[in-house]
DNA sequence: CGAGTGACCGCAA
DNA sequence: ATTGCGGCCACTC
């Protein structure tokens, strides 16, 4: 074990994310063993490397970042440019783009 | 080394 | 329906 376990556990979730798809900060938080550390994955995400697609984690109603690289504009083309359809700062058909890992 | 802050979530008035 | 507050961990000053 390292000393950081939750951290490196978010970095393979949202790494682990495929091009198309999203995931959201409670669900890494609760995948990470943490419920109640959904805001500690946005203050990782922050000071997180940036080969790491963030763009692709939202929060619980598919809505962008506020404190994104760029702002929420910034997220919104990054996402559009995934094949995303944003709607007031919002992911259309979030659930269904919704992600959730898989051990295979 | 101590305290504050943060890209959130859930519940209570 | 909206508003406000507490909670958790990691990182910065």
């Amino acid at each position: 074990m390292t000393g950081s376990d939750f951290r490196e556990r978010v970095y393979e979730l949202v790494a682990q994310i495929p091009e198309g798809r999203v995931m959201t900060y409670g669900d890494i938080a609760v995948l990470s063993g943490h419920a109640h550390a959904a805001r500690i994955v946005g203050g990782i995400a922050h000071f997180g490397p940036t080969e790491l697609p963030w763009h692709r984690v939202v929060n619980r109603l598919g809505g962008l970042a506020a404190g994104y690289y760029g702002g929420k504009l910034g997220h919104q083309l990054a996402l559009e440019a995934e094949g995303f359809e944003i709607k007031d700062f919002q992911i259309v058909d979030f659930q269904e783009r919704r992600w959730l890992p898989s051990y295979h």
